[in-house]
This record gives structure tokens, sequence and C-alpha cells, in this order.
DNA sequence: TCATCATGCAACTATCGCAGTTACAAAGAA
DNA sequence: TTCTTTGTAACTGCGATAGTTGCATGATGA
């Protein structure tokens, strides 16, 4: 596992849940799946507790499943929860020397921001539950 | 200089180029401005020189100048030059395992792209010769 | 011709982000 | 109380890339 690894996991495992809602998943065993680490699974998915979109429970039986239905769940909501910014934002100059600078950036970061949005609203169209293997 | 800093660097010299096309400035006149290292400055303006829009010179009097008219240099031409993605592109799973990991990268990929070709498009707007400090 | 000044480039170091790992505490269920 | 599972801190390893050093190459002008 590499890059944007984070998402991949996240969405790839949620996918996964939305195919079968009521099963109580382990760490070890979702990280099998994925080919990864129980704990960076806990780490990944512990983000998308905390924004709400799944639940864990500990001890016997334990494990994560999902807090609201499928179709509820957008790719949106999973992008948003790992606070991943796939359009990579350009970080503030911080010695203010140069006004052209300063004018560069912000022109910039507008069409980030408006990308963003954009890449936010495509993905807010499609739920995990519409995720379907060949 | 941390991130973007390639993007950022390109954008800054060619911005002020821009005030100016006829004046010639060295790497290391273009260094000290930016507060980083001549070799980084000829790392990052030879990709902008081979994509055409710099043009460089060697011994007495040599150095860096543009090579077209400010107002015919967008944004993008410099994106592209750079092949820096703001965007950040989902590698293929290279381990087919999964159906749904396919299913999903496909998903996420025609959006990605779709988002890309609006970055593009927004960059294309503006030329380095609209970029004006307060 | 030759010294000088610039780019071109290879090689190395330093640093940062992040996946992976180990270890252990905390909590819930049998 | 014991087993299972999450929660989390701390560390390691790796890849990307800015920064640096050193030197070859080419252009200019005295």
């Amino acid at each position: 596992m590499k890059r944007n690894s984070r998402l991949s996991l996240a969405l790839h495992t949620l996918s996964h849940m939305a195919g079968e809602p009521a099963q109580v998943r382990t760490s070890s065993d979702i990280a099998e799946h994925a080919g990864t680490n129980p704990v960076v699974v806990r780490r990944v998915l512990g983000r998308l507790r905390d924004a709400g979109l799944l639940s864990s429970e500990k001890g016997h039986a334990g494990g994560w499943r999902l807090a609201r239905a499928p179709q509820d769940i957008t790719l949106a909501d999973v992008y948003l929860a790992l606070n991943e910014s796939l359009v990579a934002s350009t970080e503030e100059p911080e010695t203010a020397e140069c006004s052209l600078e300063h004018a560069l950036h912000r022109r910039v970061a507008d069409v980030l921001e408006d990308v963003e949005k954009t890449l936010i609203h495509r993905l807010s169209e499609t739920s995990i539950s519409e995720i379907r293997g060949a």
C-alpha cells in the first residue's frame, strides 16, 4: 500500500460493508482482506467513526459496523471524514515579502477552492451502496 | 520551502518576468529572491524551458527569459509543464484480488479525471501577465 | 587564447509524511 | 476473571523531494 491509501482503504471497506450491513467485522479481518495492518485499519476507520459513518465496539463479538444506511453514505462523506485533500492546497507564504506572491497565491487558492467544491459535489453523487463489482 | 514548491516557485518567477519580459535573470538572482537555491531554480525552470515557456543561455549575460509573450502563458501551461498533479491520482490496485476494488477505483478515477479537466480549464483562464500585486 | 560567468547535471544529504509494527492500556462480554 | 477487541502511543522503514556540493560544458569578452 502506498499513496492515497487511507481513502482507498476506507472506501473499499465501506463498500464491502454496504453489501452486508448487519455483519460486524474486526480490524484484523478487515486488515487481512485489505492486505494491511489492524492498527492502520483502526486509525483510518476511527476517523469514519468520529464522523458518524461507522460505529465500533470492544470486547467479544465487537468490531466495526455501519452507523447509517449504506445509501446514506456517499463518497463525499468519506472524503470529508478523512479530511483528505485530493486537491492539494498550496500553503500560505509565511514570509510576506512580495506582493506578487500574495496575488498569485490568492488566485491559485481561489481556483483550487472551486475545484475542490466540484470534486465534493461529484463524489456526493455516489453512495457506497452503488459500488458493485463486475 | 516545503510543499507544492515547484509550482509556487515557477509561477512566482514567471509572474515577475511577465512584468519585465526583456530582462534576463540568472538562477542565482531568482533563487535569492525566492529564498531557495540556484540548482533548485534550474531544476524547476528547466522543465518550463523544455515546455517552451522559457529560454536559457549560458555564459556572460546569460540566464533566463520568457520564450513567449506573457499574455500567451497561462497558469495551466505552467501546471502542465511541471506535470504537477494537484489532483492526486489514486494508483491502480496492482493485486486484482477484489472486483469491488476495481469498480471503486474506476468510479473515483473517473471523477478525478473530470476534476482535473476542470482545474486545467480554470487555470487556463489566467495568464501570468494578469497577476498583479496590491 | 583564455579567464570568467552562466547553465546542465549527477550524486549525496536532510527532512517530512505516512504506512507498518510493537506494545500495552482500557473496556466489554462470557 | 479471562478472553477478545478497540484505542493509542511510540518507534521503524521507506519514498519523495528540497537543499547542497562539485564539476563538466558552453558562451562571452578582454
